[in-house]
Parts: C-alpha cells; structure tokens; sequence
DNA sequence: TTGAAAGCGCTAACAC
DNA sequence: GTGTTAGCGCTTTCAA
C-alpha cells in the first residue's frame, strides 16, 4: 500500500523524526540530509496520512457545515463561499443538511461524527431562541443565521432590520406608499421574518404611513410556490398596493410569476424587491432589485473566525459579527432619483444603494 | 477532555475490550456486564474518537464529493441529493469545488486532502478524454458526467443521447419543424453539449429534417447570461425558428427571458424545452418544459456503487450505470396529443412522457 | 542536527 | 465471556 514514514527513512538512511521535520519544514536541517529525504518521498510518492496526524495532533483540518438545505439557492450559495474560503485557508469542509428540523439540528450538535473535523458552522433554520443552551458545545462553533441570539458561541450574520428598512425606504423614494409584504411569519419575534418586516414597519413608521396587515401575506415556507400561493391570496382579497417587498428572493420571485399572470405590470404598476442577492435574481424577467445582505462577507468571516478559535488565538467572549449590505437595484424597482447620489461600487448592471460599515 | 475506552473501562471496572465489544455490538456479553458498561458510557457522556478508529481500521467513514461549483444549481441538487444518500447510509460527505478548471480537478485526484475520505464521487467538467488515465487512483472512485467514458472507475450517468432526442421528438410531436439550439459546444465530440446535439441531430434525421447549423447558438459555459447572448444573437441575425431546445434548463431560461423581451409569445410563436430538471424550471414564467435526466437515481446509485467498492463487495470491472430519463411537460412546450398515452406517474403538474429502463 | 521511543484512542488477534 | 497486547502512522519530548 501507500508508503509510511519509515519506508522513507529507511530509503533515506535517516530517522523518521528527520523525515518528519522535513515535510514540516523545521527549518535545522542540513541541505544534503534534505535533499535525500525529499528524493526518497518522490520515489516513493509518499503523501502523509492525515488520519494518523489528526490522532496524535488533535486537529484534523476539516470543519463542518451544517446547512438545511443545499437544494435552496440561498444556502447552495452560502456553501460554495464556505468551501471557496475554507479551501483557501488549507481546509476542508463537511456538509451536513439538517433540513431544517429542529430535533435533526440538536442531534447534530452532538454527533459523534462531527469528531471527524475541527469546529462547526452551524445554520440552523429549525431551532430557535429556547435551544440557545444547546449550542454550548465543547468544540469551537461558529453561528449564522437569526433563529438565536446572545448564544455561547460567535455568531456571523447580516442586518437583518437596517437592510429590510433600507429596502422598504428605497420603495418608498420610488414614491410607493402601498407596499406589500410577502413571507412574513405569524408569532415570529427573531428569525430573518420578525426581524425583516420589523425593518419594514420602521421604515413605514419613520415615513408616516400607518402599517396595515391586511398586505402583509403570511407564509410557513419560504420557497417560490409560497411566493406566488401568497400574491394569489393577496390579489384575490383585492387588496390594494403599488410595491411587494419580498422577504427573500424566492419569494418575491413566486410572486413576480403571478403578478404578471394577473397582468399587473412590473415596475410601472407594482414595483418588486427581495432579499438575499441571489444570482438568478439577475436573470429574472424582469431582473430583480434585491438586497445583497453580505453572504460572502459572512462565509469568509464565518471561517476566518472559526479557524481563530480552532487555533485558540481568540478566547474571549462570544462576538457578534454583522455584514455590510447593499441594495442591488435591477428592473423590477429602478433606482429612485432621489438615491442618485448614493450609488458605489457594485457588479456591472447594479446600482449599489446603501451599506453600513460592519 | 473526551473520555476515551479506558476511562470508560476503568469506571464499569472491565477491560477496554469489554467496552469496545459493547460498543461494536458484539453479541456475546453477559447482560450484567452490558448495562454496567453502558451506564458508564452515559455517566461519561462518551462518544467514540472517529480519527482513532479510523486510524486502526482504515475506513473514515466519510467520502468526498468533487463538484465544479456549488453555485450552479445542477450541482447543488446534486450535492443535496449525494449527501442525503450519504446520511442514509451512515457516511458523511466532504465537498470539493474545482471550478471546472482541470488543472485543479487533475490535482484534487492526488490531493493527501482525499485521504480524509474513504473514496470519492467525481464529476469532472475540465478534464476531458485524454485524462482518462488519470482516473486510475488507488482509492475507490465512482465517475460522474460525460467528459470521460471507458475509464478505469465505475461511471453512473444519464442517457444523453436518447433524452435530448427524446425532447426533440417531442418538439417534432408539436409540430415544430425549426428547432433552434442553444448551448452547443464547437468542435466537442463527448461532453453533455456533444451527445445531446447528437441527440437532437438524431430526431431531426428520423423525421427527414435537415439539420440547420444556422439556428444552432453556441456557447462556451452554460450560465444563464450565455443562454441569454445567444438568444440574442440568433435573434438579430434574423434566422427564423418556432421552437428552442436549450441544452441545460439555465441556458433555457436565460434565452426565454430573452424571447419575452423580444416580444415571441411563448410557446405559440415559441416552443421552449430545457434540461436537467431543475427545480426552478418549475416557477419560471412559463414554467419550463425539460428532462429529467435521473439525477436523484444518480445520486443514489453513485453513492450506493462507492460505499460497495469500498466494502470490496465488487471487485470486478468497472461499470457504466445509466439512468433513467423522463420529459416533464409544462407551460413553454405542452405535451403534444401525440404523445398523450405515454404519460406516467410524475411530480404533481408534471406530465411524464419518456423513460427507459436502466 | 539527528535519533530513540512513547503514545494519541482504537480494533482485532489471541489467550484464558 | 472477558482480558492482554500489539500495533495503525504520526508528532513530539528528550537525548545524544
């Protein structure tokens, strides 16, 4: 089978400790003695076995990811920046889906196969603020997401309240005044619904306008066929309104569908927005505005953090860490005059609106 | 820290032998013995240390998945459905991105990083026929895709071939005579974009039609701005056409966005047919006729053909595993009445006109 | 600058 | 039925 480090030091003449200092690059080596080792490690096609170092080292170089779902764009997205930044540190990444079931969630927590790599990051989507002990676990983890809050662990994630604000004041520039709301969860206080349309209601309340219920359309789920199921309901109550804020992109995508089945047209009668800056937002007919909440600021960060804490640079208190945003304003709501002036830096075609300092 | 065998041993007052024989399910023990061992493994909280074990046994527990990227929604279904077979058959799953670059994907086949894994599950999107040989690892591989045939591994896919002439003939079945294509490859002879033109190619030649290169749009990637460009392109130069096969659903959707803008009514004036069977294709407005190619049952027999070479339960040669095909019909190309009794069971609002055994 | 030897936690002969 | 023991391949004191 594969070569060991004896095999090489035994070709070398050397001890394995030698060997072993070579391919760590312990710097004491004399020059001949390492050119014979590195020549007897080619001969043989000698790799390390990384599961014998793990064992005596105690790290493995792999960190998991556990994710709902990665048939939701939202999170296949958030997992390709995840494994693109890990892979740049020299790490490697375990996914894990929990499908958003929170007895799945905090049974994962404490499986025994997370011992097969070196800290967490942990989405979840079914647990909430009364599982926030379970995350006290004796690996290094790191939280994303808005189900908990004030865990024991670091926790990376967008702002939620100013960006949705920010989403809902850009509506309103536009000089919409009956803004639709699609996705929001009944009884939700934290979770990406509560804190969105909260952004919304502050937004509305700063503004002057009243909130009405009656065109905020509630859903369990956050998928396209909830979008749409929800716009159906809110055309069918004959409600009245001239914008949908979406509470993510799927959303407002589902409900694009029906509002242009029911032939209202996108932007001049109904102006649409969403949230989470998904690539195919881009691609929709009409393209979609939406809201970039950071995602790949919140990969790097979710890794470059748990890699501090694996390597016990940091020890300290749990720290929250919170990303920039910025508004992508694409066809389905153009950009208002009156935002002119804050366009920045954003992807050709976009017109960057609004961010904070993280 | 952790407490291992012995601690646990030492607290039920047996050997580590007797622990791990508990562990292990070894059905000889005496009762007595059994629970005191198993009252000491809870009071400990104990969980087996996997890299130990995997140390001695030579088996992780674990496989890898090599994808060119995550942020393309083929692969991220395909990953959801790879890790979901994985978690069923009690393996985890380590995910690479390659980029689709083969320089990477040649060097990911050496990676030491692999040796985390006990085999890999490889969808190559760089390397081409050339490479074959260098599919001939030491450790178990299942080959996905169609860059590579004939190789050294177990290979499962899908019928290119006779699903894209299937789409075609059931474009033919509409009474569609001037198919275009979008997504050809020029000058590929294997590869997803060669077989299902030769697909196309060959419904067009049963049906005596002659094959046009002027409405077939050729692309380098498959992204949907690419589907979009060349939609454009073939629209511009004035070729006339009443149907669009787009070799992927994201090439599809983007040259549908580009048929709306144009004002071509879909499907009177336009039929539209994808593949790939993503789930978006489903929300699309229209929603999007396309193949399902299999890619669940892939998924599935990918993972159950690994986890069988890695047991060495087949040691013979190297398989070709091809699956199951059907056409889902829907808004942008309904099911001709021609084809009305071959309908089977199907998604719901799906109409299932095509399959073949594997 | 290099070597010898212990041991990470577990499994699996082999003994009793 | 249960205990003893020898490693899996590596890192890491400690000596030389």
């Amino acid at each position: 089978m594969s070569a060991t480090l004896h095999d090489v030091a035994r070709l070398a003449g050397v001890s394995i400790k030698t060997v072993s200092n070579v391919i760590n690059d312990y710097p004491h080596i004399r020059p001949t003695t390492k050119a014979r080792v590195e020549q007897a490690i080619a001969e043989l096609g000698y790799t390390p076995n990384l599961t014998a170092r793990s064992l005596r080292s105690g790290r493995t170089g792999a960190i998991a990811l556990a994710v709902p779902d990665l048939g939701l764009a939202y999170f296949a997205e958030l997992a390709a920046s995840v494994i693109a930044a890990a892979e740049a540190a020299g790490v490697v990444v375990l996914v894990e889906q929990t499908g958003a079931d929170p007895a799945r969630e905090r049974e994962l927590l404490r499986s025994p196969r997370l011992k097969l790599t070196d800290g967490l990051i942990f989405s979840p989507l079914g647990m909430g603020q009364e599982d926030a002990d379970a995350l006290a676990v004796d690996y290094p983890m790191v939280l994303l997401g808005e189900r908990i809050f004030d865990g024991p662990t670091d926790h990376v994630t967008m702002r939620n309240v100013e960006a949705a604000r920010a989403a809902t004041e850009f509506l309103l520039a536009s000089g919409r005044r009956r803004i639709a709301v699609v996705g929001a969860h009944a009884g939700e206080v934290i979770g990406s619904a509560a804190l969105r349309l909260q952004g919304y209601r502050e937004a509305l309340a700063a503004a002057g306008i009243p909130y009405d219920d009656d065109i905020v359309g509630y859903t369990t789920l956050w998928h396209r066929a909830n979008g749409a199921d929800s716009m159906r309901e809110l055309l069918a109550r004959g409600v009245e309104f001239d914008a949908v804020f979406g509470l993510n992109d799927t959303l407002a995508l589902g409900a694009m569908r029906v509002l242009q089945e029911a032939g209202r047209s996108i932007p001049d009668e109904v102006a649409v927005v969403g949230f989470d800056g998904l690539d195919e937002a881009e691609y929709s007919i009409p393209s979609l505005t939406t809201v970039d909440p950071g995602r790949d600021w919140i990969a790097r960060t979710a890794v470059s953090t748990l890699l501090e804490r694996i390597a016990g640079k940091v020890t300290g208190e749990p720290r929250l860490l919170l990303a920039d945003f910025r508004i992508l304003a694409r066809e389905s709501a153009p950009r208002p005059a009156a935002l002119a002036g804050a366009d920045a830096a954003a992807a050709p075609g976009d017109t960057a609106v609004a961010g904070l300092r993280s």
